[in-house]
DNA sequence: TATACTTTTGATAAATTATTCCAAAATAAA
DNA sequence: TTTATTTTGGAATAATTTATCAAAAGTATA
């Protein structure tokens, strides 16, 4: 699956949007959107509905992306994971 | 569903077991143990084990409980929560 | 009631983790 | 080369989590 800082990347560069500009826009440092594009670290989750909109990424798509990751990362070495999230995906 | 803290006040209590003992095989303080049965702040992975093990409580049953209440509180009010879950489940 | 014991509460502290900022180095484009 | 962009790493800051402690409240029993 393609990762978030990838995908994000590639719809800038698409853009031909700098770092810069799209930093500007997020108003965060653009060696912060840096590290996030080459996943050296996750975006915070306001960031999320403005990269989808300064990019044009489904924010459905990149949400999803963001929490697959952000939960993997987090907990993905836990024991009965897929039980866990099974059962709160049927108590919702 | 049964709360993780009323799961395991629940068996200490059956065991007539005090906090404090309890509190002492896990090497923390009562007051974090009451705390935690009282659902005023999560346990910490590496307790549960131990406390599988001191109240004889199924680890897997444990486990699931606590993730299931972490992850919940952590992500619970994210969009696109139940699809991500699914993803992830899908990748594992 | 008095005593001992257990549990709860809340405030403060400490520790951990996450995030940001900055400057210099590296890379790419003009 | 010059200019702009991107990467890198470290230091600083902030935010969150977790722990400690002491006092208050509650419980049980003599």
């Amino acid at each position: 699956m393609e990762k978030f800082g990838e995908l994000i990347r590639k719809h800038r560069e698409k853009k031909g949007l700098p770092l810069r500009k799209v930093a500007a826009e997020l108003d965060v440092d653009t060696s912060i959107l840096s590290k996030i594009e080459r996943s050296e670290r996750f975006a915070t989750s306001n960031l999320i509905p403005i990269l989808s909109k300064q990019l044009d990424i489904d924010f459905k798509k990149l949400q999803i992306l963001y929490l697959t990751e952000k939960i993997k990362s987090e907990y993905g070495n836990e024991p009965y994971l897929v039980e866990s999230l099974k059962q709160i995906i049927k108590l919702k």
